[in-house]
DNA sequence: TCATTAAAGTTAT
DNA sequence: ATAACTTTAATGA
């Protein structure tokens, strides 16, 4: 959780659903406010010309989307879009800069999650350049499971589809697929019933 | 080597 | 049923 909810809802903060496949903001948008997810998932994304998707990140309850760019005088350098259904909390920008003047508990709880999410952008970056499928794949899945405990072999099951992966490393589904078969020969990961345990 | 295209099988809604 | 996802194969950069 980056904001204690109750916090951000006496402060005015008001809740919007989304349906799936639903833009809480677009490439381009002027932000204008601080968005906290309730429940649902939300995927931030680019398209490039071709039309071809490429995933940012994938956010759940609790974590904030489109913070980072709240701060700069910048439009949204992309788009915000319900994976499934979502009720996300929303105040105005200028209410929420009141809230972290007030608060330096706040700002760091904000300051944190803006870290968090620059320190995996990191991570990605550096696998995404000029890396081979499988170095790619197995970047994203360590990111993945660094959060569970459990670090023994095939014990995380990936919380993606193949298509999702693809998106996330830049790669073309076909690749994907093909690379994680390898990675499976090679004992990387195991396939049970099509989800991949890593 | 990987992307692209096409075609077909599978799963979820 | 229909759309979304997964898979395989052929072709070309």
């Amino acid at each position: 959780m980056v904001i204690d909810e109750n916090i951000l809802f006496s402060a005015g903060a008001e809740i919007k659903e989304y349906n799936p496949t639903e833009n809480i903001f677009c490439e381009g948008d002027n932000p204008h406010y601080y968005y906290q997810i309730i429940t649902g998932e939300v995927k931030l994304n680019n398209y490039n010309e071709e039309g071809k998707e490429f995933i940012q990140n994938f956010l759940s309850a609790g974590q904030s989307c489109g913070e980072s760019i709240l701060f700069i005088d910048k439009p949204y350098p992309m788009n915000a879009e319900a994976v499934t259904d979502c009720s996300i909390l929303r105040l105005h920008k200028s209410t929420f800069f009141n809230l972290l003047n007030k608060s330096p508990k706040l700002c760091m709880e904000v300051s944190s999650f803006l870290s968090q999410r620059l320190y995996y952008k990191f991570i990605m970056m550096m696998n995404i350049s000029s890396q081979s499928p499988s170095t790619r794949l197995k970047g994203l899945m360590d990111y993945l499971k660094s959060f569970q405990d459990d670090e023994s072999p095939y014990s995380f099951m990936i919380p993606l589809t193949r298509q999702q992966m693809a998106s996330l490393t830049g790669l073309c589904v076909e690749t994907a697929i093909r690379t994680i078969k390898h990675m499976e020969k090679d004992k990387i990961l195991k396939i049970e019933n099509r989800k991949i345990l890593y």
